[in-house]
DNA sequence: CCTACCGATCGGTAGG
DNA sequence: CCTACCGATCGGTAGG
């Protein structure tokens, strides 16, 4: 059987692609900057160097555009967690695991800060359906960080006294409020996740 | 000398601030809602219950309605951890003070959660000259907090090998992220802030 | 991917 | 504090 080629079709659709990721990295960006509301289509359009209804050939909506970036900010993330925590020797203990995991994080969030920064500073701001999504897959997200804090505990590496629900928003919170630091401070993700871990893990106090 | 009473115009007066602050109220809520660009003046007055062009009779454009907000929303953090700080006897140790201003951080939150999520959340959002001064204010706030610590480290509190910028925003970090949760399960501020403070300054580890 | 355009809505103002 | 309105800009579409 002959093998009929495509290549105005393949090469067109590799130039789409392209446009497309470019139309998202200047939306990620513009949202991160100026917000959902105020950033309009044809900021995005100009940035990304064309008109304003020509976006429509890519995306079918504002709404749309906004919930693969924001969607894609938050799977980076889970991603590049999962990736560190399994890359860690099958013996790692629970505690490593959270070590790693906000190594992991904090990679995500200086690697594709634009993605990130948008899918936390726009969550809260953007139409009722799309953020019923985002919802859920934060919660999906957070499920990972509940069940590594709850093997801690059940594994007798965090007191079983500690408040669990406590720990895991601490945790996602001094990882996340990284993205309003000014930017030369951050140092790698591995010597700031480290920094943190000992912070909470180790001893703090003189 | 007579007193000259000005009975209309004083009454007109208290009238006006509270019609002043029902508009901030619900552009508090607004902005915090649905964030800065994607609230009208409109949507505004109308939770107000009055008519959009009203509006500029209490404030001269959006951006100084917003200005207004945000600013207060700040302030009242800030009063709530210097009154908390202040409210202890003389001789606490910084790390007592510490703890104190993490349990009025996170009681200005909870009491008055719209300004200050509408602080947090549109920040990176508001026109540029708002964001600056704005910007100063949270300056001359972070620099309460770096005083704390910078004492705690001085007086052989907390260990000198602790990077104290990255503790600072940790701290900041997870206090202000309470905002994101699920509101159920803060518990009172007192609770909560203990919780904070023992993860980082107590033994977490079993 | 552009030109040209739609109705709707925006922040803001004039005059009362 | 309202009515009535302004020019500008919005998200989105038709037709090419």
């Amino acid at each position: 059987m002959i093998k009929i080629e495509k290549p105005a079709k393949t090469q067109r659709t590799v130039i789409q692609q392209r446009t497309r990721k470019a139309i998202m990295d200047k939306s990620a960006r513009l949202f991160r900057d100026k917000g959902y509301g105020s950033t309009s289509l044809r900021d995005i359009a100009s940035a990304t160097g064309m008109k304003a209804g020509s976006l429509y050939y890519h995306f079918s909506s504002k709404e749309e555009l906004a919930e693969e970036v924001l969607t894609q900010g938050l799977f980076h993330v889970a991603e590049r967690v999962k990736e560190a925590v399994e890359a860690l020797p099958s013996e790692a203990s629970p505690l490593e695991k959270i070590r790693a995991a906000m190594v992991g994080h904090l990679t995500a969030l200086l690697e594709k800060g634009d993605y990130t920064s948008a899918n936390i500073r726009c969550y809260n701001h953007v139409p009722a359906p799309i953020k019923k999504r985002l919802k859920a897959d934060r919660e999906s997200y957070d499920a990972f960080w509940e069940d590594l804090i709850q093997s801690s505990v059940t594994g007798s590496f965090i007191r079983k006294d500690v408040d669990q629900v406590s720990l895991r928003y601490a945790l996602i919170g001094m990882l996340n409020w990284t993205l309003e630091w000014p930017a030369t401070k951050h140092g790698s993700p591995e010597e700031l996740g480290a920094k943190f871990f000992d912070m909470v893990f180790s001893d703090t106090l003189a």
